[in-house]
DNA sequence: CACTACTTTAGAATCATTATAAATTGCATG
DNA sequence: CATGCAATTTATAATGATTCTAAAGTAGTG
């Protein structure tokens, strides 16, 4: 369970300060049990509910692309208009429920390991992403 | 090899009028052998440069979302910033090159099935979408 | 032709995101 | 613990892509 020195400490060692708002920020983000789905807007809406200090919009969108380039989140965009942050940096799939438009982690072994078989000369394969739309069944 | 005649068909099944800007972007899209990835800012740059009539950008845009809504169009969307649209509709994958921002096509038989080991009570698969990132080798 | 519904259009409106520049804060140093 | 400086935050303005609007134009039907 990670405690607020814990983030200093996690911010620090990034070479980030930690501010007031970043904490803030970590405790929402990272200080839970299951992995987090958020857009921007989500974020910044629980954050004037959960909060009693303001935090600018402008923090919120440089606080998390910082996180973002750190490696602390990822992003996972599912279409023009919707774009999710994860807090399972780790290497695995999603379910994108159409129905409700929720966000929903695989672990990475939910999804057999995929074999590109083309491959093309001079580039190599940076990351494989996998994103799986379900429905009602009805 | 499709001339205007049959697009004209393939416009007034799907319950589209031919209109001459319709035909237009028709032509420029699908009188191709290869598959065509564009976004909506490439093409509008390409109709101003290929045709000499000049077609409105609201009606790019409610010619190509139409087009996706029949099928002729897919949508691919690779980040928060950039959405691609694809001639080809049929089930297949993509390579998207990091280095250049190009998008490639994987054919079906270029990735090993996708078996999904999870399910949701309720909810069923409606597609599974692989995006892979290639980069420069160096 | 004439009518009607569909389509196109230019420009305005909207929305999310990014830029700006001034105020504030963290922290190393003395 | 005071000082200085760079990093950060902030409110607000700017941007840019997309959508809306309502007026003018066009296709297809009878």
């Amino acid at each position: 369970m990670n405690n607020n020195s814990g983030f200093i400490e996690k911010l620090r060692s990034s070479g980030l300060r930690p501010t007031k708002q970043r904490l803030e920020i970590c405790k929402l983000l990272f200080d839970r049990k299951k992995t987090f789905h958020f857009t921007i807007g989500d974020l910044s809406k629980i954050l004037k509910k959960e909060t009693n200090k303001k935090i600018s919009l402008a923090t919120i969108y440089n606080t998390v692309h910082s996180f973002k380039k750190k490696g602390y989140l990822k992003e996972i965009s599912v279409d023009r208009e919707k774009s999710y942050f994860d807090t399972n940096t780790s290497n695995h799939h999603h379910f994108l429920d159409i129905s409700t438009n929720e966000l929903i982690d695989l672990k990475e072994e939910d999804v057999d390991n995929i074999k590109i078989k083309k491959s093309l000369p001079g580039k190599k394969i940076k990351s494989i992403e996998v994103l799986v739309k379900i429905e009602n069944n009805n």
